[in-house]
DNA sequence: CGATAATCATATAGATGATTATCGGTGCTCTATT
């Protein structure tokens, strides 16, 4: 008997008609046993990919994903397309007993083939033991940058993946990553946090030309107000709203709804119940407007959404692209709107800073992990220096980048040898701090340059995410004003080259426009220079 | 960082402006009660 082809496999089992070939090449690395990172927009079937290897190995897949509610649909939609209805399972604090076990039993016995959870699942020593019994062939990561995204300080379990996978067999399985948007820094702390070892690189392309986009700047709150009300008025078809506070949705839904428009509000102070019917009402039209903060979106896939509108910038242009990226999936014209007051970009550096620990915080808990022979769990640390979970944890994720502590699988904290020098363990830990800060900074610096730039917006966009889109675009608001400058001219260095500076060290060229040249730098994230200031001052030299 | 709520000072009773304090976004899991 012969193997189905993956075409044979992907038609019977999961009724996928034509696998492009950013799929076929991904699965194929999966197969061979290679690490691989996929960075394909939404709705290019990522899940596919890990489906199909999934189906072929010969152990179970784990696949972690951030959210139970996304959990559930993959679980779903592999019970509906394969018709199986037990060829997935899920494992979460929502799961009973007999049920564990009896996916746990599914998982051994090749019943059952993948196994969705979080991260904080893999936390669990018994949990990461009765994984390893089922021997696992390859571990998923699914919504990837949540890794470098969330892993800091919210979700800190998603840093702690690379190492549960050393416990999840010998040879470990094979990793997975997956993200609809990750530019070149992200990708890299991706491969690192997860100890992906030569990863096969899979990039589809980032360009989404059905999406106008479009800048509209203001100094006054209530003009800009006026305007957003005004255009969402105008606009047709369904979309979404993005604000910055929970208060902020509340409010501009009950204003639409007085002015005769179908809103609701979404975020994540919301209870269960409610969130879901407002999900609901959206995907069935019945809300024709959301207005949300950035709990909405992840897994909401209606191919119908007309526009995205933001109240507020994103925290970065990773954030940014993610948000506008659910409208027009059905390939049909939708406007991405972002109604711009420089000063709204200081609640996002309060936001995208929060997390952040001082000399003496980091000190304090150094001091007790030094002073404890044994491994101390977080809970204990936490009451022991009378600092909050979430403090605590930012503390040992410093400790832990200057490589002064180690974090055991089951979550205790673990002193290395670098913690003898106390003070100088603490002064890495702080310098780790400031170069996260300064790195979250030059994302936001990243937002600015997009909503204040007079060039294709698309190219400034697109060129975030390493993609060579030189513009004019023909459907931004820059464009389409004249305003885009074509390029003119001086290139001290290509676009990709890497350059080193004085101060901020190794670099990568990222774009140029207006006379300036953006560069990725590995220690001081992006940076803007004059490019007349770089030919004149010699600031920048080839670097390799 | 910036918006807003709370408090204070003034200087004579109700209100205005100045200063200070607080708050702001994402979810999992475990535990204790209804």
């Amino acid at each position: 008997m012969t193997e189905p082809t993956l075409d044979e496999l992907a038609a019977e089992v999961l009724g996928i008609e034509e696998l492009r070939d950013a799929q076929r090449t991904a699965v194929e690395a999966v197969l061979d046993g290679r690490d691989a990172l996929v960075v394909m927009a939404t709705g290019a079937g990522k899940s596919a990919i890990y489906q199909l290897a999934g189906l072929r190995l010969a152990g179970p897949t784990i696949v972690v994903s951030p959210l139970i509610a996304l959990q559930q649909d993959q679980v779903a939609n592999l019970a509906a397309a394969s018709g199986d209805e037990g060829l997935a399972v899920a494992l979460n604090s929502q799961t009973g007993v007999g049920e564990r076990r009896d996916a746990l039993e599914r998982l051994g016995d090749g019943r059952a083939r993948f196994v969705l959870l979080a991260p904080e699942q893999l936390a669990n020593p018994d949990v990461l033991e009765d994984l390893a019994a089922v021997r696992p062939a390859l571990l998923v990561v699914d919504e990837a940058h949540c890794v470098s995204e969330w892993g800091h300080d919210f979700r800190p379990d998603y840093l702690r993946i690379g190492a549960a996978r050393g416990r999840l067999g010998d040879p470990p399985p094979t990793v997975l990553a997956l993200t609809a948007t990750a530019a070149p820094p992200v990708r890299d702390e991706i491969v690192a946090r997860l100890g992906m070892e030569d990863p096969a690189l899979v990039v589809g392309s980032f360009d989404r030309p059905e999406l106008w986009l479009e800048v509209r700047r203001f100094e006054d709150e209530d003009a800009k107000a006026a305007a957003l009300l005004d255009e969402i008025g105008e606009q047709e078809g369904s979309g979404l709203v993005y604000v910055a506070t929970r208060r902020a949705a509340e409010e501009l839904a009950a204003t639409l709804v007085e002015r005769g428009v179908a809103a609701r509000h979404y975020h994540g102070g919301m209870a269960a119940g409610p969130r879901e019917e407002v999900l609901e009402a959206f995907l069935d039209g019945t809300a024709r407007v959301v207005v949300a903060t950035i709990a909405f979106g992840m897994g909401v896939d209606k191919p119908d959404v007309r526009f995205v509108l933001h109240d507020a910038p994103s925290s970065s242009l990773d954030a940014y692209f993610q948000e506008i990226g659910r409208a027009g999936r059905d390939g049909e014209p939708a406007s991405a709107i972002l109604f711009y007051r420089p000063q709204d970009l200081g609640l996002r550096r309060f936001q995208a800073g929060a997390g952040q620990v001082d000399g003496d915080q980091i000190a304090r808990v150094a001091t007790v992990v030094e002073a404890v022979d044994e491994p101390v769990d977080p809970a204990e640390l936490a009451e022991e220096v009378d600092l909050t979970a979430s403090k605590v944890t930012t503390a040992v994720g410093r400790l832990e980048d200057a490589g002064a502590v180690e974090v055991l699988a089951d979550g205790r904290v673990a002193p290395r040898e670098e913690l003898d020098d106390l003070a100088g363990a603490v002064e890495a830990a702080e310098e780790a701090g400031r170069h996260r800060k300064a790195y979250e900074e030059s994302r936001l610096a990243m937002v600015r340059t997009y909503a204040e730039t007079r060039d294709c917006r698309r190219e400034v966009l697109l060129s975030y995410f390493g993609d060579a889109f030189a513009g004019p675009c023909g459907a931004c608001d820059t464009c389409a004003d004249g305003r885009a400058d074509p390029d003119d001219g001086e290139r001290p260095f290509p676009v990709g080259a890497a350059v080193r500076h004085g101060e901020w060290g190794g670099g990568v060229v990222q774009r140029y426009g207006s006379g300036r040249m953006t560069v990725l730098f590995e220690d001081a994230g992006y940076r803007t220079l004059d490019v007349g200031l770089v030919a004149e001052r010699g600031l920048l030299t080839p670097d390799d």
